[in-house]
DNA sequence: ATGATATGTCAATATGACTGACATAAATAT
DNA sequence: ATATTTATGTCAGTCATATTGACATATCAT
């Protein structure tokens, strides 16, 4: 494997000031969630599942009895695509399916016992991760870094994301 | 569609403490991702191209002369998924590339006008959302989130990286 | 000359996403 | 009561991105 570290002693400077700073957080924000999501990825893998399997079951866990649209709309993909994928996940036991009291025709989700444990699985290495680069980080360089994450998300469903993420 | 606001009604609240100030964490990176990569996924769907696509574009127009296998280490891809994708740009007259000067082996990599001005088209909403999030989080947060980002990055090849993206 | 390296390419496969169409059950509106 | 909308599920077809394993070529290094 070459050392990329070779871009540095053999590539041309790239353009300076404000353009090139702006390129360097998106370069470090790509290579930051690339090993983010590198931890679950390879438990993933080794497991016959993908990163979509993750992400479901995330948010079930975080959010026990959120329904299909809810999710939906939170991973912004198509009916088709999580249907897919939750159908798996509902064979092999990992989430469960019970009506919704006020409105049967919704169908709440909840992980099992068994999704539980294989979420935790599959998050520990990435709560590390993040555990460790906050605390290396920081306080102060934290609540920074949260602020620009929030200003990220787009401003018309902002203050609905971080209100379902805050909430309690 | 379903406001996903439901959930801060609905919903349970979560488990607290540093368990869940780290699971907030997390989703807020999840979702300043997947509005950040939205820009230029946008366009590229309407070209007919893919993520992939402008991942190497984005890299090949930071570092022009930027070899094969360095492209794959930053990608962290293999070279068969490179391949099908580069091939397409070099067809297409985005990226053209040029024998190695002191190795002749290597082909190495450059954005053509046509390459690079759809480059542009392609990052230029992306930068404009993280000018606005850092101008409006300020210049102390911008700080902290950057220097996060960097221990989120695998520490075997953090320094590497950094080098990479700083040089100049 | 030999072996290692940089790159390219073939075949087969899997995952995750899409569009469009349609079906069912339950809630809601008229 | 009937009609419409909503929540969910599902079928068929397609595409983009990724994988592994094998092999070929040109060039560099010893």
């Amino acid at each position: 494997m070459t050392d990329i570290n070779i871009l540095t002693a053999e590539l041309p400077p790239p353009a300076s000031g404000e353009q090139d700073r702006i390129r360097q957080a998106i370069e470090l924000l790509f290579f930051a969630y690339r090993d983010f999501t590198s931890d679950p990825d390879l438990i993933l893998a080794r497991s016959g599942y993908g990163r979509a399997h993750h992400r479901i079951m995330h948010f079930v866990g975080a959010y026990p009895g959120i329904n299909v649209a809810q999710l939906l709309a939170i991973l912004n993909i198509t009916k088709q695509s999580l249907g897919r994928v939750l159908k798996q996940l509902l064979r092999q036991g990992f989430v469960e399916q019970r009506p919704g009291k006020r409105d049967r025709r919704q169908r709440l989700l909840f992980l099992t016992d068994k999704g539980r444990e294989f979420e935790q699985r599959l998050s520990a290495p990435q709560q590390v991760r993040v555990r460790r680069a906050f605390a290396t980080a920081g306080p102060e360089a934290v609540a920074g870094y949260l602020r620009v994450l929030e200003n990220l998300i787009n401003e018309s469903e902002r203050k609905f994301i971080l209100d379902a993420i805050k909430r309690g």
